[in-house]
DNA sequence: GAAGAACCTTGACATAGATCAACCGAATGC
DNA sequence: GCATTCGGTTGATCTATGTCAAGGTTCTTC
């Protein structure tokens, strides 16, 4: 059923980079995308391979990551729906893309998407605000890695992932809220750059002190959201608008 | 006489948001643009200010940084010449921006300029260009904050500069390098999200092993560009393509 | 329903880097 | 010429987090 999907009823029609795009547009992305799935801990690609299209989630959730030699790994991106992986002029894939759950992507061949790029301004303008967007989002996260402790390190995670799950559902980003954690614990350790240890004992921490409730491993519930961003050590002010 | 510079004769002309515009194109923002000065030390704009314009780095170094309330700062970003500051589209500057050396800066109305980009796609491309390097060099730099030791952390920042020297030189990356650093230890630190202290001391160590030495406080010479490598534990295949 | 395999938690201990503090040298100001 | 400030170095000590290790749940597989 994936490869019959009309972007017209695309659930990232208004986020993607084709949110955009006019109907004749999309006509002609229409021809060049075909839909493709991985399952959960699949990789999508390793970096330094070929990559001859770039793509956008449509639903599931992937990681960008990084690793040195001796294997320490840092995740630099977390792609949810409607985000954008892959880079026009690009010829080799730059990070590990690895689906963390079940995960459908829209791809498009990359040399007709950069020729249709050239041809149609709307489409690069959106990947610039995207762009834009998650450089602001990369910079915030520099400052976790930087200066935050592991405890305010947990609590961000956990305030950006009921944010973003508030965002899908509609709802406000206050008060009592309620989602699962999309991650394992090695997989928020290398989101944080902390040890899954660390990961572990600071959300048993945060528990204790009632800052969060667990039912199971994932489910999580803040009773009170404002409280979690005061130790997420977060200027009060909210910060990301997505 | 930085307000009589003509875009033809404008070192940065060939690498700024400007760079891929035509003779007509480069006319037009010739008449929107002026120029600014800043003494070294000083902050061209504080984070939530409102900010009215966008620029280019042309001669100098600024730096992008965040604070939290309780003053732990970390820098985001370090602008050279040719680099873009500010977004199209935002009212609200979203970092500081410090002069860390004498500054000058290519400065465009914002309102003007948006209007520009939109007629003008040459613009749009060549910022998204430079958006997209800017987003890898922040996710490099994401794997140095969250897993790299402080010796490492040094030894990268050590090879960034020497190869933007290089790069500005038009020298090979490799064999004896030798540069000037263009940041107080205080603000290596708030890059590489250490204490000065510690900045200080892996420095000293990295001169004791021989890897680096020392002509007064800043000036630095490497006798042997691969070592440096080493020891920032970077992939030996060079990275950095800029 | 036993045996693995993931995934997670917790404890004991080690250590890299932070913190606190003293001091140095070169500018800068009076 | 003396005092002050700024940037930097080095030492002693503390601590947050990493490392190593054991054990617990839950789910899958046979």
């Amino acid at each position: 059923m994936p490869s019959s999907l009309d972007c017209g009823d695309c659930p990232i029609r208004h986020r993607a980079v084709c949110a955009r795009c006019e109907t004749d547009e999309l006509k002609k992305l229409e021809e060049i995308k075909y839909y493709k799935t991985y399952e959960a801990g699949q990789t999508v690609i390793w970096s330094g391979d070929r990559m001859d299209f770039v793509a956008s989630v449509v639903s599931g959730i992937a990681t960008l990551t990084q690793t040195m030699e001796d294997g320490r790994t840092q995740m630099v991106g977390l792609l949810l729906p409607s985000d954008f992986v892959g880079r026009p002029g690009r010829e080799v894939a730059a990070y590990n893309v690895t689906a963390t759950t079940d995960l459908l992507m829209c791809c498009f061949r990359k040399r007709p998407f950069e020729e249709m790029m050239l041809a149609t301004p709307h489409i690069g303008q959106r990947l610039l605000e995207m762009t834009l967007d998650e450089l602001d989002a990369a910079r915030e996260w520099m400052l976790l890695l930087g200066r935050k402790t592991a405890r305010e390190k947990i609590a961000s995670l956990l305030a950006i992932v009921a944010r973003r799950d508030a965002s899908l559902k509609l709802k406000t980003s206050s008060g009592r809220m309620i989602f699962d954690l999309p991650l394992t614990r090695e997989a928020m350790a290398d989101y944080l750059g902390l040890t899954l240890e660390t990961v572990s004992r600071q959300i048993s921490a945060l528990k204790r002190d009632g800052v969060i409730e667990l039912q199971g491993k994932r489910h999580v519930t803040v009773p009170d959201f404002d409280r979690l961003l005061e130790e997420a050590g977060d200027d009060s002010d909210g910060g990301f608008l997505i």
